[in-house]
Parts: C-alpha cells; sequence; structure tokens
RNA sequence: GGGGAAGUGUCCCGAGCGGCAAAGGGGGCGGACUGUAAAUCCGCUGGCUAUGCCUUCGUAGGUUCGAGUCCUACCUUCCCCA
C-alpha cells in the first residue's frame, strides 16, 4: 500500500490518515474516486438509538468521500438486517429487536448523519437507504432461487466467523447464518439501484464484503470494490468509545457536548496523532506539527482534538463552549456555569440535603451507600472542599453565586440549583 | 427418545466441608504520583430511614435451628448415545 501513488484525493486523504486496512483493488477504486463517480456504502445496523463513537471512523470515510469530490456516500440503514444479526466476531448473538424499537433508532441515527453528511440529490449528496425496502419484500422461494444458489455452504463454513463461533461451539442460528447472504445481496441492490460499486466497514467486515462482491460477479453486475478500516483499540489496548457511563453517544441528547469533549480531551498520549488523523479535518502539517509535541505539551494537541472532534458533531459554538468551561474548571479551579447542572426545589434546599443524598441526586454516584464509601476514599468535594463528614449537610450558605459544586473524583462535576 | 454436565454477587470470568453478603481475577470507580495521559502502588466495587434491618447464587417447592451448598419438579445451555 506504501508503494500506491493515488490519482484521486479521495484515496490520498484515506491513505495518508490511516484509514485504510485492505482493499480488493486500490487503483479500480482510485479511477472511480478521481472520476467522481464513486458510489459507495457502509452498512450500520439499527440496534441502538445513536450511533457511536466506533461508528465514527467509517462515518468519516463517508464524510471524506463526499468532502473529496470522489462521488457518493451511501450510509444504508439496516432495517431489515436487524431483524437477523451478525456473527461477524461477536461472541453473542445480537438481541432482535421489535420494528417499532428499529423504526425509533433509525429516525435518531438519520438525524446524527446530517451532522456528517449534506444529503440531497447532487451527484456527490448522501441518501439514506435501508435494506428493509428490498429484504421485507422477498419472497423466499425466490430468493433461494435467484441469490441462494450463488452461495457455496463449504465456503461459508469456512469463513473466520463462522468457523469460530462453530470451534467453540457456541450457538449459530439459522438466521445469523443467513446474514452475509443478506449483506451480500445489499450490495447487489444497492448496485442495481444506485450504482454503488464499493462497500467499506471495519476490518471485520472484509468476509461480508468480498462475499457480496462475488454474489454480484455471479449475478452479473459490473466490478465491485472491498475497502475496510481498521478496528481501532487505543493505545494500551482497550476498545474504542467506552467510559464509565456507557458508549460515547454522538447525539448531545444522550451525551451532552461537554462529556463528548472530554472524552477526547482524555486521550491517551499514544493516541493522540492518530485520532487527530482520523477524527479530524486539519491539514496534515499542522497534524504533524502538533503529533511532534512532547510531555505535557502533548495536552495542547488533546485540546485541538477535542475541539475539532466536539464541532463537527455538535458544532463549533458548543466546542467552543466546553473549552472555556474546561478551562474555569480544570486549569482555574473554578466553577463554570456551564457544568453540567442538576435542579433541586427551594423547599428541600432550605432544610439542608444530606451530602451523600445530593450526590446520589447530582447522579454523580448511584446510591448513598456508593457516596458513603466515596466519602471514605476521600472521592467526593463539595466546592472543592473533600467531604469528610457523612452526615454533613448542604444548604443556602454553601452557595456560591447561585449554586453549589458537587465534584466526584477530579474530573466528574455538577452544580446542584436550587430553584 | 436415553445417559451425563452445568447455570453463583443484574459488567464479565470464577471458587464455594450445611453457618455466606459469599474466595480470587478482569473490568470499573476513588486515592497517591503526574500533565484532565500512560505505567505503577493503595483503597472500594448488594440496598437502606444503619452498630441494626432488607434483598441476592436459573425457577418453584421441600428437608433443617439454619440452604449457594442436601432432596423433588421445572426451565435453559452443553456433551455423549439413538
Amino acid at each position: 500500500m506504501s508503494e500506491f501513488a493515488p490519482k484521486s484525493d479521495f484515496l490520498r486523504v484515506l491513505a495518508e490518515r490511516g484509514y485504510i486496512h485492505q482493499c480488493s483493488d486500490l487503483s479500480g477504486v482510485d479511477e472511480k474516486a478521481a472520476a467522481g463517480d464513486l458510489i459507495a456504502y457502509i452498512g450500520y445496523d439499527c440496534t441502538g438509538p445513536s450511533l457511536h463513537v466506533g461508528h465514527l471512523l467509517p462515518t468519516m470515510m463517508l464524510r471524506w468521500l463526499q468532502k473529496t469530490g470522489g462521488g457518493k456516500p451511501l450510509p444504508l440503514m439496516g432495517g431489515g438486517t436487524t431483524r437477523v444479526g451478525d456473527p461477524s466476531g461477536k461472541d453473542e448473538s445480537r438481541k432482535i429487536l421489535t420494528i417499532a424499537d428499529i423504526d425509533a433508532n433509525k429516525a435518531s441515527i438519520r438525524g446524527v448523519f446530517s451532522n456528517f453528511l449534506t444529503f440531497g440529490d447532487g451527484k456527490t449528496d448522501a441518501i439514506m437507504p435501508d435494506n428493509a425496502e428490498w429484504l421485507t419484500a422477498l419472497n423466499y422461494i425466490e430468493f433461494l432461487r435467484d441469490v441462494g444458489r450463488h452461495f457455496s455452504v463449504n465456503r461459508m463454513l469456512s469463513m473466520d466467523s463462522v468457523k469460530m463461533r462453530l470451534e467453540r461451539d457456541q450457538e449459530l442460528s439459522f438466521i445469523e447464518f443467513n446474514y452475509m447472504c443478506l449483506q451480500a445481496y445489499d450490495f447487489v441492490e444497492l448496485y442495481r439501484r444506485y450504482g454503488c460499486m464499493l462497500q467499506m466497514g471495519g476490518s471485520d467486515q472484509w468476509g461480508n464484503i468480498v462475499t457480496g462482491i462475488d454474489l454480484g460477479r455471479r449475478m452479473g453486475t459490473g466490478q465491485l470494490y472491498a475497502l475496510t478500516s481498521p478496528l481501532l483499540t487505543t493505545a494500551s489496548g482497550a476498545k474504542m468509545g467506552k467510559t464509565a457511563s456507557g458508549a460515547v453517544w454522538l447525539n448531545a441528547d444522550m451525551l451532552s457536548p461537554w462529556d463528548y469533549w472530554q472524552y477526547w480531551r482524555n486521550t491517551e498520549d499514544a493516541d493522540t496523532g492518530k485520532f487527530l488523523k482520523l477524527f479530524t479535518e486539519l491539514p496534515m502539517d499542522e497534524i504533524r506539527r502538533l503529533e511532534a509535541l512532547q510531555g505535557a505539551e502533548i495536552n495542547e494537541a488533546k485540546k485541538v482534538l477535542a475541539n475539532e472532534a466536539t464541532a463537527m458533531a455538535h458544532g463549533r459554538a458548543a466546542a467552543d463552549q466546553a473549552m472555556a468551561t474546561a478551562r474555569t474548571t480544570f486549569e482555574e479551579g473554578g466553577a463554570s456555569t456551564d457544568l453540567p447542572g442538576v435542579d433541586i426545589p427551594q423547599s428541600e434546599f432550605a432544610e439542608g440535603v444530606g451530602v451523600l443524598t445530593a450526590f446520589v441526586r447530582a447522579g454523580l454516584v448511584a446510591s448513598t451507600g456508593e457516596a458513603r464509601r466515596q466519602v471514605k476514599g476521600g472521592g467526593l468535594r463539595v466546592n472543592d472542599t473533600a467531604v469528610t463528614d457523612e452526615r454533613a449537610s448542604i444548604s443556602a450558605r454553601d452557595l456560591r453565586s447561585g449554586a453549589v459544586k458537587l465534584s466526584l473524583g477530579r474530573k466528574k462535576h455538577v452544580l446542584l440549583r436550587p430553584v
């Protein structure tokens, strides 16, 4: 891959920023992209109500495709396949959702995409198809006759995703086993409907994608291509996109821009350069400069990373605000009024609220028991003063410009406001 | 259809002679050290109106002063035979 000199901006960007893990035919893809004719899709399941950071990498590839004028991005909603479950790499079968759930998830996800892609009818405008459109209309007998006959069970059994399940004696249901057929068929259908010739995805999707290319050849599509991105783990080996409180969601109603900004701000040193390339659109020389920073200076690079990533998902204003809040909170030790807040009835407040209860109400701890333990471990602070007496209470005299600042550990702060 | 094994702290894995709020990991959280990083070390990791009370070991019963542990039935998963 290092030998390859792309003609298209699309592949050049992808290559230099580290998005490419494997590609079935780089020069083939390059040619289409150079002509601006590359129509590419990525499949997304609708198991969750939003997209999270794990979806960001493939989504950025679609964004670059659009931005470099390489062609048309098709984020495909797996409204049909979500009802099946993908065995790839997963140890456990995916839960099967109701149709109503899937629809709700789809609607929510559509909103997230609009932050990253421009939709419309133009040549490089994105379209969001849903494979339920064709999968639910399939007739079993016809599907077997027209599509099923092209699949070799022998080969399906030899695929890693299947082999793994068989070797571990883990249940692999017939529906899941069919997943790859449906995904392959999606590719063909997208070719027929939109002229889509490239499927992208995480490296764990390689097998499924190639199966689609094969099916296409047998069913008379033009040449199809596969391009996968590396699976991302943090430098210390953890999976991307998980934090204490769960997934790092991309929409504001599930994870505030402030928390999103913090997620990126807390990137491990060793990942900073990689993330700048993958998750921001800063010019490469700027990234190289930031990457070269050493020691505590890396924090500057992390702030840029947090800003750029947050701006993309939540807008520049939200990013600026998060940065300002971070500065007053962490660098000046103050209590920015933009910290997350929780309201408490004035009446209750007047009588004084127990510290333990207050922390529970603020959502910083799950129970008074946990609050008690945190007090013992020195983890709770009220207005930056450590809580030592678990029976203390909070009242009006603790107000600092209309709120009480509760902190758990160094990083989690909530403002308690009487209302 | 017959025979066998297993399901444990609602994150996961996993010990558990009838006295168990239940060993040990991993993960997570907090503390120290730092740079809102990593690594390392230490503490915590059922709930509550709290020196006590309540709820937890697949489900439902039973034996017992007392059951995660013994008995019965059922559910689920896996293995072997047909």
